[in-house]
DNA sequence: CTATTATATGAGTATCATTATCAAAAGAGG
DNA sequence: CCTCTTTTGATAATGATACTCATATAATAG
């Protein structure tokens, strides 16, 4: 039973972050704190490289490295307070996973990306795993397509 | 409007290759032809290093690089011969595109994959795009969990 | 059945994102 | 503060994929 982070203000995430360093030993230092935050204030997603990049400009006293951004990342991952999603030629992305459960709806023209949820989807998912016999876990799914605005442009072309 | 290229046999997929090839002044060679063959005789799934070791096997007498197998593989996509879902840790990998459309199932623990199709949820994808003012061009989805098989594995220990 | 010409090939090299290594720095707890 | 452990940044290593180029091989015209 994984742990819901749906709803919660910065300040409960941090608390959240915080409590799981310390159950595994871990330590809280003001790298992992500056990637939450901005993970927070961005509600946008992020690749290791975007976000390394953002971090950078944003705490520009605080000296940060790649590695760290992937390694921090890795760990908000496991202990599911960030969520990500593989999107083919733009990399792997990021999101902090403090909103309800949704997927992803993305423009193949300019990358932009939409989030949207639909139960009904969920529960045939579940019900097409039971009749396989599977025990679902998780699931991904991203529709691709064209944005309006998009299609816009295509035309007056 | 992209061709399907739903239960042709491997004389008909041979076929579509060559005039695809001829069309774009391409050339068809033995190398392009294993590749296809191999494809359609194991109706799996396969990563280009997994095909390749298997060409060779397959094919002790034909020399053929690691770079075709990427090169081919890349090719047959592009013209919708062959189809790749991109699983984390597993890598990308391809299987042949003479089956009606269908999503992957996906064991967490030993890695098989089953095919299913579900056109209700194919419906309320549509649906979920024309909501967003997308229009829909492509979808993936993939649904993780644990097989029976492991199930029964995982009570023993 | 050649000769010609463009494309394809394999081997090796290059590239990109990600991960591992390690000495120095910095939390946590006493 | 001290001590001990974890973390960090820089750099090197890795692994998958793409590029390069000289050679091999299809396709096509005669």
């Amino acid at each position: 039973m994984k742990q819901s982070f749906q709803h919660m203000s910065y300040d409960e995430l941090l608390d959240t972050f915080k409590s799981i360093l310390k159950n595994d030993g871990l330590k809280f230092t003001s790298q992992r704190e500056a990637i939450l935050a901005t993970l927070y204030e961005n509600q946008g997603h992020f690749t290791s490289e975007n976000l390394y990049l953002l971090l950078k400009e944003k705490y520009p006293d605080l000296s940060i490295g790649i590695a760290t951004v992937y390694r921090t990342l890795a760990l908000l991952e496991e202990n599911g307070l960030v969520s990500s999603i593989s999107l083919g030629i733009q990399g792997k992305k990021f999101e902090i996973a403090n909103k309800p459960h949704h997927d992803h709806l993305i423009c193949d023209h300019c990358g932009k990306i939409v989030e949207f949820e639909n139960e009904e989807i969920e529960t045939l998912q579940q019900k097409v795993a039971e009749a396989n016999g599977f025990e679902l876990t998780s699931h991904m799914m991203q529709l691709y397509g064209i944005c309006s605005a998009c299609q816009a442009k295509l035309k007056e072309s």
